[in-house]
DNA sequence: GCTTTTCTTGACAGTTTCTTAACATTGTAA
DNA sequence: TTACAATGTTAAGAAACTGTCAAGAAAAGC
């Protein structure tokens, strides 16, 4: 599986033909109203969005802004209104690509790779880590079969707060904002609702702590945010890239 | 101005409609070969590249790939030929768009201009990932992690603590003046509450300086506000010169 | 349906940080 | 040297922040 995909369009057709060629590669989560979606996006926190704005019917638009007000997640809209505003509109509003309908398969699927090596390359330049584990000290996180560790024994995590700590591991080493944290984990929400980050925390830290009172994993940066140690398995496999555009020295 | 286009297009018409489009915005190049065209984009180092790799002899694609290479300048390719085949091609050579011919004038901009957003976001992380220390003798300030070490050992900081060292490290080795610090940091505020500037600053020399009586890192200027010395990490340092290669041969 | 788990909220206490004010020290100009 | 202004230091109360608990709501599992 290379990603997971949330498909929001009315058109049961589109959903299904939409299926079929990514299901392979991608799971696919989809819905027909911007409502659910909307819920699917915040709360399964998918790799890519594609959505139909059906423009000028619904209010796609304002839906693809206000995903943008708390997410960088690539959004692809796909839409049988081929006029120059409806695609000038999704594009404005946030989206990354603007696709007709009816569409080729094979461009669809390659529009969708590119975007998600563009945003790839964009996490990795911000530090954010690919790698399968999280390794610090006695602490163990995998990321990929939700799996948490310390110590060799197993911890049992609610889905929030194995959010909060693989968020927190991906960026080891560095500090995340509270508001990050929040709307990384719960999406669209209050900003100064920290209150639930700081119960979540105090659970996780009575599960993956000896002693929470003096926490070994889990580092408060008082009016900040929190941080964890840097992982211990990311820096041999430190990939370098090449850069992408060549600069002057000035 | 809000960039460089280099546009490559044997059709002089397509040009002179994109220049017409664009020129208000941004700087213009135009070649009809690719030979000249390849050469334009190394020596100019142009923001964007727009393509047409419909050329009735030569292979686009190879060429999209051939800069690839080297050159992550986001690439849009616009053409009359309206295949998947050759969209597919084209993006999955590296173009970051696929437009065809004959376009919406407002779509080109807007998909030119989100182009430039994306990578201006990618440039952003590259450089703060780069550029995100100060360095002054024992003295090293980590401006993203909100983190600063001296000799080594981490020393912890309160946030305003944090806000007025860091804002002595961005502008090393000129003085600041306390209104502009105060300002800086505790936004619009009575300008002679320069009392909780100086006991910030007394907290501050406590935690770095070894003598607070002799600082070593914050200086005093009398009558005028504070310093610190130069930044350690010269600018040549931090953006390392790529290779470049001049040639194209197909 | 029921039971169990998880989520969310609000209250509260302990801690850290901020801010103020008083006082000490240093620098500067007459 | 003296007087005065500017800067440094200290301490204490205020304010803000963080951690914890418990109870009800919501969701998930059976």
């Amino acid at each position: 599986m290379n990603g997971k995909i949330v498909i929001i369009d009315s058109d049961r057709r589109s959903v299904k033909l939409m299926r079929n060629i990514l299901s392979d590669r991608y799971e696919i989560i989809s819905s027909a109203s911007f409502g659910e979606g909307y819920l699917m996006i915040s709360s399964d926190l998918p790799d890519i969005i594609i959505i139909d704005p059906q423009f000028p019917k619904s209010d796609g638009i304002s839906f693809i802004k206000s995903v943008r007000e708390w997410s960088d997640c690539p959004i692809i809209a796909v839409s049988e209104n081929g006029t120059e505003h409806a695609a000038v509109s999704a594009i404005n509003a946030g989206a990354d690509d603007y696709i007709r309908k009816p569409f080729f398969q094979n461009e669809l699927s390659a529009r969708i790779e590119a975007c998600m090596r563009r945003f790839s390359a964009l996490e990795a330049a911000r530090g954010v880590s690919k790698a399968a584990y999280y390794v610090s000290g006695g602490l163990r996180l995998d990321f990929n079969n939700y799996a948490v560790t310390v110590d060799e024994k197993p911890v049992h995590l609610t889905k929030n707060e194995f959010k909060i700590l693989s968020l927190l591991c991906r960026h080891s080493g560095k500090v995340l904002t509270y508001d990050f944290i929040i709307k990384s984990v719960w999406g669209p929400r209050n900003a100064d609702s920290t209150g639930i980050l700081r119960v979540n925390v105090t659970n996780l830290r009575k599960k993956i702590e000896k002693d929470p009172l003096h926490p070994e994993y889990i580092f408060t940066e008082n009016g900040i945010g929190y941080k964890i140690a840097q992982n211990e398995i990311s820096r041999q496999q430190l990939s370098a890239k090449p850069h992408r555009r060549l600069t002057y020295n000035n």
